[in-house]
DNA sequence: AATTGTGAATTCCTTCACAGCC
DNA sequence: GGCTGTGAAGGAATTCACAATT
């Protein structure tokens, strides 16, 4: 089986979301050409995606909407309900855990996770209860946990997602801001707050380099 | 002047944090090979990254711990105080104004704006002040906001967007499920928590699909 | 006539391999 | 000897351009 690239995967996800609210709007077919114009991407880019799946479009008209979401929806998993835990009951942890854009889709968080005593028992706002980490395992077991979250501080990260990926555990998105090691079969996605800023503050120095540099570079 | 490659700028960023962790452990010098070690890279691609700003290293020695973390911060512009802005008070956009993180940075969080009236006027635990949305020009002027933050609900992000783009703003992180379009000088990352778990959701079909499509394909 | 699906060309990024230096 | 900096090679993802199809 042919290896899927990254970025095509999260195009996918771009392309549901687009497509979903066009079969709301009632639209019924849309060519590559329309859909890329909405990412600023060429069409033939759509095309190779949705190829990489098989053949969901017809030429001379484009692709059915409600099809091609479907299809989507099916490659990516989505038609499947999936159970996420989160560990780490901080700011972050319960922002995630009632997070609303999760109630129209599969995705339930079913599990909240914290070392604190004085959180453990509680439950947020929207009522996902938060277990000790310590019962890690059986939770994960007990819910049927599919994801898992990972909102808690760097120096702690490895170490509770050592034992995440010793339940079984195949997938986790990780908020932490240090660098974690899984095995091959497990996927990790990083989203790092740091790393993010520290791109945008590089580019506001490119900014102002860009100005100076050209002075420099002028002066011979 | 070069252009730099985006994945340098992000790789940047995380040796740094690696070399203020050596520089506190008393670690003076280091080899591209070592710290590749780190982070599953290899040595000719952070030889690579830094050379794209300079001569940095000592051939036969490798770097020096400290001057190099000094120089990428630089490079990130992280030795210029940087005040950002978060729009959006709700669960998410609390966690990050009172993200601890923060701290020991020269990020700041100076402001934080909601249209909701009964959160105008409040702070954050963490004293963050929340300013009415409509007052957003003005308060990035008086604030000197360098970057804003948009943790607010997908149908309102382009709209708020474009106000914060008028208002002179280069640089916006959104965590805003939707398709975000800005002018060619202003830098936008956008972090996507609905195309991350759809990422992990599809890896966990992969998982699922390797083992079927072995059975068909030794279907003849 | 319009639009897909795709080999070929291109662009971008990573890795190799080694000359140059400490 | 050991390690950096870098031109050349290799690989991966994007874009081009067109034959195939409805």
């Amino acid at each position: 089986m042919k290896k899927i690239p990254e970025p095509t995967i999260d195009r996918l996800s771009i392309y549901l979301r687009c497509l979903s609210t066009l079969e709301k709007e009632g639209v019924e077919t849309i060519s590559s050409q329309e859909l890329a114009a909405r990412f600023n991407l060429h069409s033939a880019q759509i095309r190779k995606d949705l190829a990489q799946f098989g053949e969901f479009g017809v030429r001379g008209t484009g692709y059915h909407v409600k099809r091609l979401r479907s299809c989507i929806e099916r490659i990516l998993g989505l038609d499947v309900p999936r159970n996420i835990g989160v560990i780490g009951a901080g700011n972050l942890g319960r922002a995630i855990a009632d997070y609303e854009g999760f109630l129209e889709t599969n995705f339930t968080v079913a599990a909240l996770f914290d070392n604190d005593p004085a959180k453990i028992g509680l439950k947020t706002k929207l009522g996902v209860q938060i277990y000790d980490v310590t019962d890690l395992k059986q939770v994960i077991k007990d819910k049927s946990l599919d994801i898992i979250v990972l909102a808690l501080p760097a120096t702690v990260a490895q170490q509770v997602l050592d034992q995440v990926v010793e339940a079984g555990i195949k997938a986790v998105l990780s908020f932490a801001p240090t660098q974690l090691n899984v095995p091959e079969d497990v996927k990790l996605k990083v989203v790092d707050l740091t790393v993010s800023l520290d791109t945008l503050s590089q580019s506001l120095v490119a900014h102002r380099l860009e100005e100076n540099l050209l002075v420099t570079d002028l002066d011979p």
